[in-house]
DNA sequence: GGAGGATACATCGGTATCGATGTATAGAGG
DNA sequence: CCTCTATACATCGATACCGATGTATCCTCC
């Protein structure tokens, strides 16, 4: 997830891990903070594997920077990921909205569609957070007010999000015929 | 997240690992599934810092199964996590939810009002996932369909929520003035 | 001139989690 | 009779992540 957004970020422009990481708190930090001791080790992983690569620019301001560029093989590993995502970065939002954030980097808009289309899946099978026996539960038959607000929320989530996809794949399809 | 789940599971009746692993799957793991790699060590964490007790069963079906039972420390721990989450697991969803399916066992309707008012604080503070500058950016300054999709669905999740969270904490309040 | 904060990177230990794999038994189905 | 699946637990190595801590510079404000 996290190597997910540093080379989506890094595909627009060329940046340097502590710009990077401001952006990276901007799109997610305020559900999930992003320490720094995380994403250093992860700058170093996707540089050893040859997605990005490092040059110090020193002197401009305090300690010296290290700007951080997408390589070929990075902007084509970029595309794999946002292409096939991991069945998690489809059903965790979290995950799925870092997908989100960056698939129009993607350029064909039958493969964006294809994309939401796995989200549409996910969303259109029945599943609840509770159950009785096999059959999933609806907010009313739960007595536990706190249960019944997850349901609720959960609902209000699914239409929203179900419509948006809906729409957004339709003007995808339309677009390319 | 996973060892809040266990002790709210147990909470209610004692269990051994396979059946807690099933609630646990049709709790979150439609969007976070848990391997069992992950749950049966969080179940010896548990024992070991002695908030639940296991007994085995020898004979019944296939392997013998190890009941859980929370002990006296570990019904306190949990209410302690509950009463007192950490930041984290109010701002993220998943585990927001996760304090949310358990929350009913604490006895204390203030104490309960009290984590939905911090939840309701977070929620209030204006936050996107694109800035301009400092400014938050509204779906409709948004180019790209993608990210104009999340601020959507995340409006959305937004106002549901708060409106549940208002009603219900009113309704707590009302219940013990 | 000195304190404090922002910038910018880094390391280290600890731990949570995952994926793969293993071991056994019971029951269903062919 | 044999295979497959479900039940039930367990280990192991790899890795991702976190929290704490460290280093160094520059700028601002008092």
């Amino acid at each position: 997830m996290l190597e997910l957004a540093i080379l989506g970020f890094l595909y627009d422009a060329p940046l340097h891990g502590y710009e990077l990481r401001k952006r990276i708190t901007a799109l997610t930090g305020h559900v999930k903070p992003v320490a720094e001791s995380t994403l250093y080790p992860a700058i170093k992983r996707l540089e050893k594997a040859d997605l990005l690569a490092r040059a110090t620019q020193p002197g401009s301001v305090a300690a010296p920077r290290h700007v951080l560029t997408l390589t070929e093989t990075g902007r084509n590993e970029l595309c794999r990921r946002l292409a096939e995502p991991a069945q998690r970065d489809i059903t965790d939002e979290n995950r799925w909205f870092t997908v989100l954030a960056f698939l129009r980097h993607l350029d064909d808009p039958s493969a964006q569609a294809a994309v939401l289309r796995r989200r549409l899946a996910f969303l259109e099978e029945p599943a609840s957070f509770f159950y009785s026996g096999d059959r999933p539960l609806r907010a009313e038959e739960l007595d536990d007010p706190f249960r019944r607000g997850i349901l609720t929320i959960a609902r209000a989530t699914s239409r929203a999000e179900l419509a948006w996809l809906r729409a957004t794949i339709d003007s995808l399809d339309a677009g390319s015929p």
